[in-house]
RNA sequence: CGGGGUGUAGCGCAGUUGGCAGCGCACCGCGUUUGGGACGCGGGGGUCGGCGGUUCAAGUCCGCCCACCCCGACCA
């Protein structure tokens, strides 16, 4: 909680940033650096989305699993691409209880090579497959330049690994898991998000190909909220993942991992938050409804107080808070749930006593604009659909202002300029030499490969040969 | 690891020529307030990042160390 006013997002976008994590009390530095202590509020945001999450994942037949923290580190070594993406950002404990340990132990970056080791010992016949485990946890990566959700030493992720009998149903579980993400981004978080495939250059360590979806962020940056990998058989015969199949053949899995992470916080507050703070989607918004009372006198404070209790019964469907707080004025208390990004606000004064009324007012809307009087009568109905429509003007909002910064520069002179404060959707021949050229001219890296493409071919907007396919390029967190 | 910067109350900062460690916000108490960031009075809170040096005297000058932040290379 603070009254000094908020760096605006045009000033200092990263300030900005800052200051509304902590002034929401979403998140705080930790002792250690480049370590987050999640708040209340910001956990009760995360659960949300673990919520969304893992009801698709479950009904898409996935089960969770809980896999342990320490992985020795032969494991990682095991596959050569993993290690060597790995090797620069781990944690490896050398002592345990005081000994010094035979094997150094690796504190997980991420858990195929102890899962995969498991799965060898599990799966033997074409019976066991396919193996849909998830697991909700945390991971630890050394991290040089750390943000607050974006990028800590450690974070909160599920991260999803499957087995199966063959590459095609591997290509589709992993097509399947970065749609689920495309769905819970879209529909649950109203961050809209282009599903596609990463290059070479920037797909996962281990992995056959790797999908990413890509949010763009108010700064214009790029943030990659997700990610599917298809693991092809690296894995499988890295830790021997075999099974006998219908003719009696020894044969190696399939594998896929994919998560997302707290990061995804990050990418709703750059998505949707104004000068006035956060901004949640009513979904995934831990607090839906505040309802602040108004009042000059005890009084009018009990004649109040009863409307407002009255009113968070009918509204118990959602998840409603009243703001009881006596010490602060209601001027403040409606800059603190807006610093808080809660979806809609409703005062209950004197005035709607006496009338039947309340007024309310909406989080996505600032000003009086965003202020409608509702009656008492049948508010949960109201309250509903004003939720629904907030829902989806803040999708459109983040389409409309996607869409306009998305850019198809008609040579690479313009492409140089575009990325300056937004993307371009340009042909790419696919040689990583193109892709290093604007990375080191621009600092525009190709963020995806988007699975809807135009269709027809063109010349490569770096080096003019022929172009199968349009690549997104933009800055990236 | 390279370049730049900052360390003084919970947060943001001031501290002159070396001479009693301060201000704003936050916090606690009492009272008045309350439809867009209220006000008055009273109060609590400090190993001035650490170690060493110079000096009668160091937050201030000197040296070394540590931590954190920003900009790069790496990344969900």
């Amino acid at each position: 909680m603070s009254n000094e006013k908020l760096t605006t997002r045009n000033e200092n976008y990263s300030e900005w940033y800052n200051q509304v994590i902590q002034r929401a009390e979403m998140a705080d530095y930790a002792p250690v650096r480049g370590c987050m202590v999640v708040r209340p509020y910001g956990w009760a945001l995360w659960e949300n989305i673990q919520q969304a999450l893992d009801s698709r994942f479950k009904a898409s037949g996935h089960v969770n699993a809980a896999f342990p923290l320490f992985i020795p580190m032969s494991f990682l070594e095991k596959e050569k691409e993993h290690v060597e993406g790995f090797s620069p950002e781990l944690a490896v404990v050398t002592i345990g209880g005081g000994e010094k340990l035979e094997e150094p132990l690796v504190v997980r970056p991420t858990s195929e090579t102890i899962i995969g080791y498991m799965y060898s010992k599990w799966i033997k016949s074409w019976r066991d497959l396919p193996v849909l485990i998830n697991q909700w946890g945390n991971v630890v990566r050394w991290e040089m330049r750390t943000r607050l959700f974006l990028r800590t030493l450690e974070f909160y992720w599920q991260e999803g690994h499957t087995a199966h009998a063959s590459l095609k149903e591997a290509e589709e579980e992993t097509r399947r898991m970065l749609d689920t993400y495309t769905d819970f981004a879209v529909n649950e978080a109203a961050v809209p998000v282009i599903p596609g495939r990463k290059s070479n250059t920037e797909k996962f360590a281990g992995a056959v190909h790797s999908y990413s979806i890509e949010a763009m962020m108010g700064d214009t940056k790029a943030l990659q909220a997700g990610t599917s990998h298809l693991l092809g058989q690296n894995f499988a015969k890295a830790f021997n993942i075999q099974y006998l199949d219908v003719n009696n053949e020894l044969q190696y899995c399939y594998t896929t991992s994919w998560g997302v992470s707290t990061r995804f916080i990050g990418a709703i507050i750059m998505t949707h938050g104004d000068d006035q703070g956060l901004i949640l989607p009513p979904r995934l918004a831990p607090i839906q409804v505040v309802i602040v009372p108004i009042y000059k006198n005890d009084e009018e404070r009990s004649k109040v107080m009863q409307v407002v209790e009255k009113l968070q019964q009918e509204l118990k469907a959602f998840r409603v808070k009243v703001d009881n707080r006596t010490e602060l004025t209601p001027g403040f208390k409606f800059n603190d749930w807006e610093m808080r990004g809660v979806p809609l606000r409703l005062e209950v004064g004197p005035k709607d006593v006496e009338k039947g009324s309340v007024m309310a007012a909406r989080r996505d809307i600032p000003g009086r604009d965003g202020k409608t009087i509702l009656p008492q009568e049948n508010l949960a109905v109201s309250v509903g659909a004003l939720l629904d429509t907030i829902q989806t003007a803040l999708l459109e909002h983040a389409i409309a202002f996607r869409d306009s910064h998305i850019h198809d520069p008609a040579d690479y002179e313009s492409l140089k300029q575009v990325v300056k404060d937004g993307w371009a959707l340009s042909w790419w021949c696919g040689d990583p030499a193109c892709e290093a050229k604007v990375k080191e001219d621009t600092k525009a890296s190709t963020r995806c490969i988007p699975l809807e493409q135009p269709g027809g071919t063109g010349k490569c907007i770096v080096c003019g040969k022929d172009a199968a396919e349009k690549v997104y390029f933009a800055k990236a967190y």
